[in-house]
RNA sequence: GCGCUCGUAGCUCAGUUGGAUAGAGCAACGGCCUUCGAAGCCGUGUGUCGAAGGUUCGACUCCUUCCGGGCGCACCA
């Protein structure tokens, strides 16, 4: 049966390892063949590829850059570079084959196969060295404690957790942490409106999830200040008095944020989501005002007319920008100015991360701006890492308008669907936990369905349709893990003499070579801050190992050596799985 | 106006530092459960890769211009 999978690994799948070292084999004859020839010509190396179509052999290397230099015809070069290395007994070992211009390459895989096999039982498998020794801090969430999480933080959360993980796998040194925003007029919003109209109710006495409460009273705010003018001044006052230590504004401003914060980390708990390490603005905006002040005095910065401070920001092509009110206090840029300054007092990174929307692409330039003015020399370290809004099919999610997709609820309607699901599969007798299976189900159909879109790129969320169960989905990705596990657990003989040279079906080439480049797409994803290619990456290896358990059989193959073979690889198959899927988010499911 | 960003099948998205006939999922229709889990597998697609130029042996990919969507350019956060 042949594998009808002409996109699966197009990428660079066969590991970055055994493609260079055929890259220079071939430019070492390319070379060579030019020096004989007297060609003064730039030879670039070789561009390595995968074949379209696994009969065309497993790597690809370009002949037509030489064409010219030559003179030759690309088939021609190729054919005088096959012999060239077949005279050679150093170069590596493969079938070559010529295909249009192309010099192809057909290896045996089963020395890889057996490296792959030996790792994958050991510890720490599915693990990169790329960034060993490197501290690297990553910012996300960063929630106001005004009201409760929704689909936008989701994808914040989900980009900035796994982000954190595919770093850590590559050998990083990372710390995780969430700046909370806790101080400014939006706060004493819902402060005000709780003043106003609660009748002293909390989350205990009302029932009701503490985030969610005092997102109530925000919008309560929001429906009287179209009423009463006065509003927006009231709020204003309040957050005067809470600048000046009012004792019972404080007091209001303690609990509220109380119930809040509490509320967050239910949601945060339930998502799988946690922090090294939390900031919060109410403590760092006073820093970021000394270190403005230390700026102006060493005539960095200016302080004009009315008395504000300013950046003159005309080296970087941008206006003046505000940095102490003319009363001298202080904004968003002068908090994230404290912050950074004593994150890295904190902890001193390599690179800190900033997972923030990429509406703030300006805001994050000036920031970083600044901070180098200010002397820093790790500003240029710093990252933001943006990515794009989740619209829902009718348009943007608005706060103030109720059109948001709230996160409890959208994970508690997504357990009750997976529920469902397992109720109409009749396997709820057969689970242990099935509400906990369920869960697991939905934080992974979440987690995937938001990590598998490029970070950068808007996406629109149709909750009706987007996520479903089936097809490229975390359901999917989990039912290959319960599959394999299933077969691992009923393999009765012992994995002693695992023999790799007898898998030699076209799909379990293709398994073996993507499962060898793994590393290569950890690396890669990890590198450019983009889980979505993990993400393309397990769920194409989930489309051949699917098509493979179709059409072979595993535990009753022909012989009992081919059996074990193949439940050799589909061990490796499970590691891989396993990894990737902690990595992404997706809770690993022996059942479900 | 300036800047950033995106524009690939009805919908949601992939597309390897330019490479061999542009791919998946969803939706639709039709097959496959007395064989390792059917949340599965197989089949059916006339896409101006937003448009036009340019560079190249070769462009969805790079450059220029234009069109369209989004975001930003606050003494808001």
């Amino acid at each position: 049966m042949l594998a009808k999978f002409p996109s699966l690994f197009d990428g660079d799948v066969m590991n970055a390892e055994t493609k260079s070292k055929w890259a220079d084999a071939v430019y070492q004859a390319i070379v060579t063949m030019a020096s004989q020839a007297n060609i003064e010509a730039d030879l670039p190396r070789p561009v390595v590829l995968t074949p379209p179509k696994p009969e065309l052999g497993d790597i690809a290397i370009a002949m037509f850059a030489y064409s010219k230099a030559f003179h030759k015809a690309p088939a021609a070069l190729a054919s005088a570079v096959r012999e060239a290395l077949m005279a050679d007994p150093s170069s590596p070992k493969g079938e070559i084959l010529i295909e249009g211009g192309y010099l192809n390459v057909r290896l045996g895989l089963a020395d890889l196969a057996m490296q792959l096999f030996t790792q994958a039982r050991t510890e720490g498998f599915g693990h990169t060295s790329s960034l060993k020794g490197r501290r690297i801090m990553v910012e996300f969430s960063c929630p106001n404690t005004n009201k409760p999480l929704h689909l936008g933080h989701m994808r914040n959360d989900s980009i900035g957790s796994c982000v954190a993980r595919l770093l850590k796998a590559c050998g990083a040194d990372v710390r995780k942490v969430n700046l909370i925003n806790n101080r400014g007029v939006h706060i004493c919003k819902s402060m005000l409106a709780y003043q106003k109209f609660s009748k002293g109710e909390d989350p205990a006495s009302s029932g009701i999830k503490g985030d969610h409460l005092v997102g109530e009273y925000y919008v309560k705010f929001a429906n009287w200040a179209k009423e009463d003018p006065t509003a927006e001044a009231q709020a204003q006052e309040m957050l005067e008095k809470w600048e000046a230590g009012d004792p019972e504004t404080i007091a209001l401003w303690t609990r509220m944020n109380g119930w809040t914060l509490d509320g967050l980390e239910e949601s945060y708990k339930a998502m799988g989501i946690s922090f090294d390490k939390y900031y919060y603005e109410s403590n760092t905006y006073k820093l970021g005002k000394d270190k403005i002040l230390e700026g102006l005095a060493k005539g960095v910065f200016t302080r004009e007319e009315d008395g504000s401070v300013q950046v003159d920001l005309a080296p970087i092509k941008l206006d003046k920008k505000v940095l102490l009110r003319r009363d001298g206090t202080s904004l968003y840029i002068t908090q994230d100015i404290g912050t950074a300054i004593a994150r890295h007092e904190d902890w001193p990174f390599d690179t800190l991360i900033y997972v923030v929307a990429s509406e703030q692409i300006y805001h994050f330039k000036v920031l970083f701006y600044i901070l180098g003015l200010l002397g820093f020399d790790w500003a240029k370290s710093l990252y933001h890492l943006a990515y794009g809004m989740v619209y829902l099919p009718d348009g943007r999610m608005k706060s103030r308008e109720g059109t948001v997709v709230d996160a409890d609820e959208l994970l508690r309607q997504l357990t009750e669907m997976a529920l469902e699901e397992i109720r109409k599969k009749d396997r709820e007798g057969e689970l242990d936990d099935a509400a906990r299976t369920a869960h697991y189900v939905a934080l992974g159909a979440i987690n995937y369905y938001l990590l598998q879109v490029n970070p950068m790129r808007d996406m629109t969320f149709n909750p009706a349709e987007s996520l479903s169960f089936t097809g490229n989905s975390g359901p999917y990705l989990q039912y290959m893990g319960a599959r394999l596990s299933s077969i691992l657990k009923r393999y009765e003989g012992s994995l002693d003499g695992f023999d790799p040279s007898l898998l030699t079906l076209d799909d379990e080439r293709s398994i073996i070579k993507a499962l060898a480049s793994y590393p290569d797409v950890l690396d890669k994803s990890a590198e450019s801050y983009d889980p979505s290619l993990l993400c393309t990456y397990v769920f194409e290896l989930s489309k051949v190992f699917s098509h493979w358990y179709h059409d072979t059989q595993i535990l009753k193959a022909e012989t009992a050596e081919l059996s074990k073979a193949r439940v050799g690889l589909c061990l490796m198959l499970l590691e891989t799985f396993k990894s990737a899927y902690e990595i992404i988010g997706i809770p690993f499911l022996e059942e479900m």
